[in-house]
DNA sequence: AATGAATGAGCTTTCATTCAT
DNA sequence: GATGAATGAAAGCTCATTCAT
C-alpha cells in the first residue's frame, strides 16, 4: 500500500465520520480505526486534529472546482455563467452528500469563519464566483451593493436547499434545481 | 429568589456561554458559575444539557414572535408583510447579536436538525411565515415551488447576512437591510 | 473527610511516588489511586501536574523551616550557626527519606532551575543560609567569594552525602554527621 | 561511512539532544534524524534506549581520563594532585558544557545510582581519585573519613559550582576556579 | 430545595520499538 | 545492513452528571 493510499484511507475515514457526527463525534481513535490504521499513524499524515480538518476541507474545495469549471466560458453572459455555476454545484453536492455535510460542519465552525476571512481579504487566488459578481457589476446586470451580500444571497439558499433534499425534507430534482438558482439570480441581478 | 428567577439566570448564563463559545466552550460547571447557582441545581430545572440547549432554543423562539408580530398586518400586500417581517427579523438579530449567535449554533447542530423536521412536519401551530408564502402563492405573487425553498430563499441569504454583519465582514445599515430584504422578495415573487 | 484531607492524600500520594519512581513514573492517574481519590479530583486542588509538583516541594520546604529554626540563635558565632543548620537539615533529611528524595527530583529539573534563580535574585523572603553567610562575610568569618559559592560548598556535599546515606553507600550516625557538616565549615570558613 | 562512523553520529546526536532537552526531551527518532541515520538503524548498535544512554555515558567518562592524567604526577604533594585534578576537571566541566549538562542528567537518574553503586563496590578498576584520597589518609593529609564522604566532599560543590556557571548564576574565571578548588581542599584536608 | 465536591470515561497526542522492504 | 512507516499503550486533562450534606 503506498504512502498516499493510507493518507487517503484517513482523509476517507474523516469525511465519513465527521459528516454523519461532527467534528466531537469522531474521535481520532474512531477515525483510525475506520481507516484501518493505527491510532498514531494519523499524525504521521496530519500535525494535529485541526490540521487534518483543515485539510480535508481543502481537498475537498479542490475536488469541486474543476467540476465547475467543466463547460464554463467567460464569453457567455453573466446570467448564463451564474446558472452554469449555481446548477453544477447544487448537483454536486446533492450527489456528494458527505461531501456537503462535511463543508456545512466546517463552514459553520470557528474554522470556516477563518477561512471566510482570508477568503474576503482576497488572500485566495482567483475565485470564480468573485469573479462572476465583478463583472455582473461592472456590466450592469447584477445589483450594485457589496460582494459579501451577493455572496450570501446565491450561496444561502443554495446550501440550505442543499441540506433540505439530504435531510429529506424535499427531492431536488432538475427542474426543481434549475427553478432554485433561478430564483437565488433574480436576488442578485438588477 | 423565585423559582423562575433562577431558572431565568441559568437560561441567561447559558446564551451568553454557548453564543460566544459554543456548545462545547460552555460546560454545565461554568454555566452555573456565571448563572450564580450551584451546578447540582441546573439538573433541578433541566433534566441535562440537551434539555437545556433546547428550552433555551425554544425561550429565544418566542421571544421574537411578539417583536415580528408588532405593527404586522394581513391587510397589506403580501410584498409590504414579506418586508415588514424581513427587515424587522434582520434588525431583531442585529440587535441582538447572542441571540443569533446562539441561534446559528441550534440550527447547524443535530439539534437543529430534529427542530426543523417538527416544524415542516406542521407540528408546530400558526406559523406567520407559512402563512405568509400560503397566502403569496394563492394570491399568484409568490412563485408556486415547494414552500421548503421558499424558506430557503428567504432566511438562508437574511441568516447569513446577519452572520457576515456580526463577524464584521459589513456594516449593515437600514438601507443595506432593506437592499437586502428586497432582495431575498425578488428571488421569492413571481 | 475534610477537604484538606483529600488535598493532603493527594500530597502524600505525590511525594511518595514521585521520591521513589520521579516525575515520569508517577503518572496522575497512579496518584490518584494511591491517593484514593478519582482521577479528576486532583484536578479540583491543583490546576496541573506542574503546580502539584510546585506546591508539593513548597510545602516540604515550609516544613523543614520550623525545624531549622528551633535552637537557633542569632547571638551565637557563625560557626556555632553554620554547624546547627547543617546538623539539623542533615538529621531531618536523613529521617525523612522521601522528603529527601523529592527535593532532589526537584532540585535537578527545570523547576529546580526556576526555583533557584528566583532565590538567588533574592525573590524570596528572609533567607536564614543567606543571611548566615552574609554575616559571616561582614565579619570576616567566612571566606569573601560569592554567595552562589559558598551555597554551594555547604549545599553540595550535605546533599550529596545525604543521597549515599539513603542509598546505603554509608551509614551517617551523629559522630559522621558531625565530622560531615565541620568540613563543609573548613570549606566556607576563612 | 564505517560501522563506527555511524554509531559516533548517533552518540554525538544523543548527547547534544539529552544535554539540552532532557531523557524525555529526546525521541529516539529525533536522535536519528539528527544523526542522520534511520530509527531503526539506532537499535543495530544499541540495544535499546537505556543502553544508549549508559553506553553514552562511559564515552564521556572515557574522554574526561586521559585530560586529568595530562600533567599529573603521584610524585607531587596530595594537595597539589588535588588541586591538579579539581581545576582540571572543573575546567574541562566548562568549556564542554554539553558533556556536564549529559552527566547532570546521568547522575540525577536511576542509571546514575547503579552506576555508582558499581563504583564504590570496586567493580571499576584504577579509579585516580579514590588513589588519591587514600594516599592521603595514609599520609595523614587528608581527614580519616569513609572515602565516599570525601568524594561527596570534593564532587559536590564542583558540579554545582559547574552547573551554576553554566546557568550564568555566575561566571567563573581561574581566579574562581582557583578559589574554589582550594575550598574543596579546605574541607578535606586534615 | 440547593449545593459543589467527586467521579471516571473519554479525549488528543507522544514515542520506544518493530519489521517489511 | 539500513531504513522509516507503522504501531498502540500510555500520558495529562476535561466535563456531564451524581449524591451526601
Amino acid at each position: 500500500m503506498s504512502k498516499t493510499d493510507k493518507r487517503d484511507d484517513i482523509l476517507r475515514a474523516a469525511l465519513e465520520l465527521i459528516a454523519e457526527n461532527g467534528f466531537h463525534g469522531a474521535p481520532m481513535a474512531l477515525i483510525a480505526e475506520h481507516a484501518g490504521v493505527g491510532a498514531g499513524t494519523i499524525y504521521r499524515y496530519f500535525e494535529n486534529k485541526d490540521v487534518l480538518i483543515t485539510e480535508l476541507f481543502r481537498e475537498i474545495e479542490t475536488r469541486i472546482i474543476p467540476v465547475l469549471l467543466d463547460g464554463y466560458s467567460l464569453q457567455k453572459s453573466i446570467n448564463e455563467r451564474f446558472f452554469h455555476l449555481g446548477t453544477v454545484m447544487l448537483r454536486y453536492l446533492i450527489e456528494n452528500p458527505l461531501e456537503f455535510k462535511y463543508l456545512e460542519q466546517f463552514i459553520n465552525s470557528p474554522f470556516g469563519v477563518v477561512h471566510r476571512r482570508d477568503k474576503l481579504m482576497g488572500k485566495n487566488e482567483r475565485d470564480v464566483f468573485r469573479e462572476l459578481f465583478e463583472d455582473g457589476i461592472s456590466q450592469q446586470v447584477v445589483k450594485n451593493i457589496p460582494l459579501v451580500i451577493l455572496f450570501d444571497l446565491a450561496f444561502g439558499p443554495l446550501l440550505a436547499v442543499t441540506r433540505d433534499h439530504i435531510l429529506d425534507f424535499i427531492q431536488l430534482d432538475e427542474d426543481l434545481m434549475g427553478l432554485t438558482v433561478n430564483a437565488c439570480w433574480d436576488s442578485v441581478k438588477r
